[in-house]
DNA sequence: GCTAGCATGTAAACGGTTACATGATTAG
DNA sequence: CTAATCATGTAACCGTTTACATGCTAGC
């Protein structure tokens, strides 16, 4: 996830690893706090990668940082892991957020019709949440009212979500049609 | 997340890890598939710290398994993570799930009420997303539509959390007053 | 005979968290 | 003078992923 963020937000423009970190977080909607210690390491990986590459900017009256910049291969890493999400990343709405995030990146209509067709057909499958003792247990059949909750807010957002799929699928595929 | 999940289902009752796994599963929603390589090694480590116990079973037609059960230590230590969720818990929404999912076990409806507070809380906050350079950009600004997307279905699904969770805090509070 | 499901594990590699460490600038 | 923000890093620890490894039973 951390990955694919520091590739899409250096593909819009070079930034400083201090920047980088402001945009992964609100990326993130606060949701998980980007540590240094996580973001720091991996943009050392990603250098040795040969993904992105640093130049240090002496500190004109301020404290002296890196200038980071994607390079042809770390924009054709992007575009690779764009095109081709892992399960994860569709699976799990947080990692697939990031994906969704840098979509527009991939130049062709059909490569991103693609991943949220995936996203759909993962919210078409049915959801089993909880069980009774081997048996899956259907909405209505759950008395604990904070697993009734987590059903309801799971089918609001999926309603959401599946809406707003089908409305951009159905715009992307009139741009491919054309 | 793995370990209050384990925890909370053992709860219920004992398990052997392969039941576990399933209800687990089931849990994340298949969000998150659960590893063999993280459930068993979890496991034992919540036996070397005494929150549960192990007593094989000699397979009877079936292969060999271990019934596992959880230790008073391990009732106490569930408690302590639902009365007392880390940040995380409270913000990251699959975290959240797991520990709504075993709130029912504290027995105090107050302690109840506080924890879903600290998410009613976290919801109210205005979530900033995406940046232009360095100002954060309000919905209207963005024409991405992929980001626009992400803001829509963030949007409904605050919503529908809130209201829930506005719902069921008056439920609870009626029932501490009586 | 084979596949799917039941059932339990190990080991290497990876990546993230937490805590530590440093130092400059700006606003109150 | 002090706190907040800018700015970059390291090291120990921890848990997860991935791949490997084994073996049984039931149904087709």
């Amino acid at each position: 996830m951390l990955t694919l963020a520091i590739l899409g937000f250096l593909a819009e423009r070079p930034m400083h690893a201090y920047e980088l970190k402001k945009h992964i977080a609100g990326l993130a909607g606060h949701v998980r706090r980007v540590s240094d210690g996580a973001l720091y390491p991996a943009v050392s990986r990603l250098e040795d990668s040969g993904w992105l590459t640093r130049r240090e900017e002496p500190g004109q009256s301020v404290a002296p940082r890196q200038m980071i910049t994607l390079t042809e291969a770390g924009r054709e890493e992007l575009l690779r892991r764009l095109r081709n999400p892992g399960p994860q990343d569709i699976t799990d709405r947080s990692k697939f957020v990031v994906v969704l995030s840098f979509l527009s990146h991939l130049p062709d209509p059909q490569a991103q019709i693609a991943v949220l067709r995936r996203r759909w057909d993962f919210l078409s499958e049915p959801a089993s949440f909880f069980y009774d003792g081997s048996r899956p247990m259907r909405a209505s059949e759950l008395t604990d009212p904070f697993r009734r909750g987590i059903l309801t807010v799971a089918r609001a957002t999926k309603i959401a979500e599946k809406a707003w799929l089908e409305e951009i699928l159905q715009e992307l595929e009139v741009k491919v049609a054309t």
